[in-house]
DNA sequence: CTAACTGTACCATCACTAATAGTACACGCG
DNA sequence: CGCGTGTACTATTAGTGATGGTACAGTTAG
């Protein structure tokens, strides 16, 4: 369910939020669903607990899951955290366009790219 | 001409490659144009020289300048950097938008905000 | 030639972060 | 009670970013 590539250097612990993070947006992890438990991942992963616990308290924090003490931790269902990452993702891609345009590219020719999708 | 932003958390000589990458890509600094120098720069950003020169290591690395010992560091004038950097800001944008597509945005809605620039 | 400027190559050090290892404690459930 | 939860520590290791300093080699202007 959850990999980590050695090849990416971002840290161990930034992949496992992000992965999650993709998860439940997508719907793939329903709302009030149990999330791994910090020690059963980390031996599934053969990675440190602390790790995992730095992951979810990242996850916690952004709100996408909570927490109950000695039960687990569980998906938040928090439907407005959809609306915040397609607006970070609507940001990026317009700089990204920005520049692009910038060094000669087309608009036509960009919204050519996309319609391909 | 460069400016070091502290609250980026990226490191000093990334952030310094990036912002000459730029300037050489838009055609703000001609071919054979002569780079600050190593010392200089630094003393004016008022960072390290070792800095400067792992950011100037790196531009070589990728083409964008060239280097004469005893005279300075030069702006290279390849011009198929362009397309690579196009290529490269095209693939992440598609990535992005495939994200953003998956969450729920419509494509035509994208598209809108693309042709607002 | 000399002086002042270029880049380059080191080395040592400090600070910070990621990750590991281990221990301990509190809560919920059967 | 026993087991599985999360949580909170401390200590340690490894890697990287950045600094400070020294030294050497090539170029150029005087």
């Amino acid at each position: 369910m959850i990999m980590i590539d050695y090849k990416d250097t971002r840290p161990i612990y930034e992949q496992i939020v992000e992965r999650f993070k993709i998860l439940i947006l997508k719907g793939a992890m329903q709302a009030d669903e149990q999330m791994p438990s910090v020690r059963g991942l980390a031996m599934e992963l053969s990675i440190n607990p602390n790790t995992i616990q730095k992951a979810y308290a990242e996850l916690e924090r952004q709100g996408f899951i909570y927490t109950v003490k000695g039960r687990g931790n569980f998906v938040s269902g928090d439907s407005s955290l959809i609306d915040k990452r397609k607006k970070e993702c609507v940001g990026k891609i317009l700089l990204l366009v920005s520049e692009v345009l910038e060094i000669g590219m087309s608009k036509a020719e960009l919204i050519h790219e996309i319609e391909m999708l």
